[in-house]
DNA sequence: CGAAATCTTGAGTATAATCAAAAACGGTGG
DNA sequence: CCACCGTTTTTGATTATACTCAAGATTTCG
């Protein structure tokens, strides 16, 4: 079932218009780029490593991650996924995956075909353009992590972590008033951060106790970015964000 | 001063013709690229963090690191760049960079303007795909050393590490008899796996006294290589080698 | 040969892991 | 609305991995 998004409803238009604004032409072949749209339930695998998968997928709404499971059965989550990420990009350049992608939460999904995506960047330079930026980012927030991991300590290593998510959400306007919706679990956090769950738990009670963040259930509150910038070693250039204020 | 090289002699040509045949016009187009080349001696940053370079770097030989550095001044390579590799082809859609790149041994680099890589991608829509795919591996690369950091203790990250330089280094002709040339003091590959110094010293003996690595001075050799990638829980498929022999 | 860098060793410490179990929460069905 | 189930969060006690600090040995290179 093939379907086309209004402008503003496709967040690959609005991120690409955050690069460059697009032309009447480029805008056009976005808006009816055919997409076979999927709701999946949370906990499900998206894709998973050794697939030769022949289209990509773009993340509409919910929460995903992508992860590798070492040979004994350790997770490591590498990043998050947000409305609007096509984080298996990769594979249209690269036939095996090397990575899982698997929902956290209920997501919708919309899968683009590999040969659809290489007319679209046959016709529109800019547009392969936009395209290979987006993995640049995303190699950028890998290198961003695999600092975090192997020189944060714990503290820090977990603020930086809800700094990057609270930037990222803020600028697809999923937060209001420093506050957010996170369908992700300790377990999660443990996996994304090279902890154990047990740890996570104690690093937020300690982020609780000097009023970095208000976590309950699902909903997160900063009470003060400022203070939790720093406790993060936050600094979003390797977000490469144009817009300034999302950065902020 | 502008320079060429001959086909055998440019690692890049040498890259892309390992994915796709290059045609006669692709092959001329590389072969009379416009690069500056320069030798830069070890330990230099030849790209800071920061920085907005209007060029990237093609290491033509020696061996660099693309590396970030803590508020707190700990460094993490996130990768070890060797000769082929253009580290810093990012930059050509970032304009900021958010890594330094430092050389480890005397280096060889040829820069190429980014103004040369936009005119080559505009005229060749295979050399793009090609070049977009490195850097596509490149993010393979720290997806997997993202595991490697968060998920698996001293010993199998330390063989991790050794086993991917190996093949890296076998698929540019620097591995003989399973033997290389590896100057990488012990201090910077605790940078690159999270590790103090001392820890990694401990490592190595314990590599040593296992029989899985025989390390002198800048000379690896490695006794049994199948030993070793279990011990690394070595799989390279991640690496996106296409031809199998190098990936063995 | 001598200085600097690198590697090695030892002792004590800290951060995070492990194991086990209890409490709290969220959704479901009666 | 409440009892029940599975999941997630929390707590405690013990252990392991890796860090810190400090100094000595070795190698490298001018």
């Amino acid at each position: 079932m093939a379907s086309t998004f209004h402008h503003h409803d496709n967040p690959l238009i609005r991120k690409l218009e955050s690069i460059f604004t697009l032309n009447d032409n480029e805008r056009q072949a976005l808006e009816n780029l055919p997409m076979q749209i999927t709701v999946i339930r949370e906990d499900q695998d998206i894709v998973r490593e050794g697939d030769r998968p022949s289209r990509s997928c773009l993340i509409l709404s919910g929460f995903a991650c992508t992860y590798k499971v070492t040979r004994e059965g350790k997770r490591q989550i590498v990043s998050f996924n947000l409305p609007g990420d096509i984080p298996d990009l990769q594979s249209m350049h690269l036939k095996v995956l090397d990575n899982s992608i698997g929902t956290i939460s209920p997501c919708s999904v919309g899968f683009v075909n590999h040969e659809t995506l290489r007319d679209l960047c046959i016709r529109y330079p800019r547009i392969t353009a936009g395209l290979w930026r987006e993995t640049l980012v995303d190699a950028s927030i890998f290198r961003e992590w695999m600092m975090n991991v192997g020189r944060r300590e714990g503290l820090s290593r977990m603020a930086h972590v809800l700094c990057e998510l609270v930037v990222r959400l803020r600028a697809v306007g999923l937060v209001e008033d420093h506050a957010c919706d996170l369908p992700i679990t300790q377990n999660e956090f443990a996996d994304a951060l090279g902890f154990t769950t047990v740890h996570v738990n104690r690093i937020i009670q300690q982020l609780r106790a000097e009023g970095l963040i208000e976590l309950k259930g699902e909903r997160l509150f900063i009470p003060d970015w400022a203070k939790l910038k720093r406790a993060g070693e936050f600094d979003s250039a390797y977000l490469h964000m144009e817009n300034e204020r999302a950065a902020a």
